[in-house]
DNA sequence: GTCTATAGTGTGATAGAC
DNA sequence: GTCTATCACACTATAGAC
């Protein structure tokens, strides 16, 4: 009985020890060349063993791609996280809006599997929602609640209109840096402009007021503060 | 002679003629079902030619690729000229940038050739510019300089603070809108918030000292000038 | 110019022997 | 659990007959 259990248990072992290898290097082959070049063929032959083998510890090609997005969004949780530490909550916006950025730039290939290649049709995303297992949306959600909450200490502060939920400013912040990061990425002659300065550009739009003395725009409209 | 010359314009016709059937057909598959389904062999069987018929009118299938986001980026300035009468240069924006992301979420397929998918490598994008035949690039450049124009005059008007470069801040909107439009192309559950409120609250965040009377905003260090 | 035929290469996934 | 062998496809592009 127990010598039959500690063999199990060294079987359970050895398999979870293969699954991260396959993990292992399915995670630098997509780093180095991207996920659309990481094939089954190639993935088994780096490790050593026949593709056929693959499929008892993933179920298909794109599970593999899920695991890797799970651990995408950790290791870009654990980058927002080094910031929740700043007191002031657009500071820390600012701070985790450029440490997003980075990571982008910095992972591009992982970025790119996290949020440029999942053109999933909407009823298999609705699918993977019902069943719960899209655990890579989950962690996504709840990263992006780091950000609502300093969306909502702002607005507790009154530094925020009544009219801006926390959560859609969250998205919004997102989308506009995910659009710095996506055109950097795929590579095209445009824009020219470096992407530090575009994020610079794109802070400032939502910041400004918190930054600096002047806001970024002047009203037309508005009457001239500095003649009173 | 006469009838020598007619013949060969009739075949220069002809040849036309082929070019832009196989364009047509093209542009319909990749409305309806993508770029990354458009082989080839579908496509010529759609035509009722061969599939080596195709070569003769285009070197590749890239080369048909670039044939079709030319197209799309002359529909996409139609659609931004549009709006070149209105005298404000910040209400233009406001209105150049909802038809950008109209124009995206209308046809996504589209937009995703055009933007998305442009994954060569950095030095294909340099031999392409040296060779002065990335159409598409300059295209882009040039709806891109009607952004850059507005915030010039807004520059002009003192409504933007001197150490903004228009043409950064051109593509910094452009970048941050094009995040909106690519996140949901991507179909992933997030963001969930409707792509029409991400653009208002980002265009708020660009504008909003020009659209309304209070700031979006509210420092935390400004002096308070309702109190004066 | 247009065709047929095919080369050449890749893919994901599985059946069945051991 | 792991293998070999293979199915069933798909693709771009070209050679060579007509």
């Amino acid at each position: 009985m127990g010598s039959q259990e500690r063999r199990t248990e060294q079987r359970r072992e050895q398999r979870e020890a293969l699954r991260e290898r396959i993990l292992e290097v399915s995670r630098e082959i997509v780093k180095r060349e991207g996920f659309a070049s990481l094939s089954m063929r190639k993935l088994a032959e780096a490790i050593d063993y026949s593709p056929a083998a693959l499929y008892l510890h993933f179920k298909s090609r794109g599970d593999i791609a899920r695991a890797l997005r799970v651990e995408g969004h950790a290791s870009l949780r654990d980058a927002f996280l080094a910031h929740t530490s700043i007191a002031d909550p657009a500071a820390r916006l600012n701070a985790m809006g450029r440490a997003y950025v980075e990571f982008g730039l910095a992972e591009p290939e992982t970025y790119r599997l996290m949020f440029m290649e999942h053109t999933d049709s909407a009823q298999a995303v609705a699918e993977a929602q019902r069943k719960g297992d899209d655990h890579a949306a989950e962690q996504g959600a709840a990263t992006l609640s780091l950000i609502a909450d300093a969306f909502a200490e702002l607005r507790a502060a009154d530094r925020l209109p009544a009219h801006a939920a926390p959560l859609a400013c969250a998205e919004g912040l997102w989308a506009n840096l995910h659009g710095i990061v996506a055109l950097k990425l795929t590579g095209a002659a445009l824009p020219e402009t470096p992407a530090t300065t575009l994020v610079e550009l794109s802070l400032d739009a939502w910041f400004a007021p918190a930054n600096r003395t002047e806001p970024r725009f002047i009203s037309a409209n508005r009457p001239d503060t500095s003649t009173r």
